[in-house]
DNA sequence: AACTTTTTCAACCGCGTAAAA
DNA sequence: CTTTTACGCGGTTGAAAAAGT
């Protein structure tokens, strides 16, 4: 019957998804005054969302250099390696994936990679209750096997050295050799030399 | 064509830390 | 120095869309 006994900061804040006037406002403000000090441009701008909630959508969605939409190939085999290097740190993974946020990179991992590794991952071992979990770059991560795993076992070495230090913004694409697998490919690929 | 299950992804929450008071 | 407030990050949720039956 009642409402906020909130901290009078975000007394009646809105919550769900923006809506076009919402978003209006938000890129309007911006361009006239500048991002950052989300709590107070929230105010100012005139929004009933907390500052936090401003500052996502701007950042996810409305930032003139986000670029959402299908992740290539060499997206995806950076954010495999680079998640094999430091694990969830998805903020610090996506400084090297212009344009792509830290909250897409991290749903594309769990939904496109993180199951697949599952699901292979159950394909080789299937009866095992408690698979070791390889210590893996600092952060607990969920899936069991870890990406460099998966690289190491798919990928030839010449390719992972390859990656490894410049990691091709333009490699030889077409080359006469594969140098490539689609991520599906990948995934099918037989695991079996995992002993 | 209608219903059910699965997948995707925008947005929320809590927590740790930094900055301000 | 201590307390309060703001920020940024990573985990999680749930509605909508897509895929399956």
């Amino acid at each position: 019957m009642d409402k906020k006994p909130r901290n009078s900061q975000d007394a009646d804040s809105r919550k769900g998804p923006w809506t076009m006037e919402e978003d209006l406002i938000l890129i309007n403000y911006i361009a006239n005054h500048g991002e950052g000090v989300w709590n107070s441009l929230a105010k100012a701008a005139g929004l009933k969302r907390t500052g936090k909630s401003c500052r996502l959508r701007w950042l996810n969605y409305l930032r003139p250099d986000v670029r959402r939409g299908n992740i290539t190939q060499d997206e995806q085999l950076l954010i495999m390696e680079l998640h094999a290097k430091w694990g969830n740190r998805w903020s610090k993974i996506a400084k090297h994936l212009p344009g792509r946020t830290d909250n897409e990179i991290k749903n594309y991992w769990r939904t496109r990679i993180q199951k697949h590794t599952k699901q292979a991952e159950n394909n080789y071992s299937a009866p095992q209750t408690n698979p070791e979990v390889p210590e893996q770059a600092s952060t607990n991560q969920v899936c069991t096997v870890s990406a460099a795993d998966l690289m190491e076992t798919c990928f030839p070495l010449s390719f992972q050295c390859n990656m490894m230090g410049t990691f091709p913004e333009q490699l030889p694409m077409e080359s006469n050799e594969q140098s490539y697998w689609s991520i599906e490919e990948l995934w099918s690929m037989p695991l079996l030399n995992v002993d």
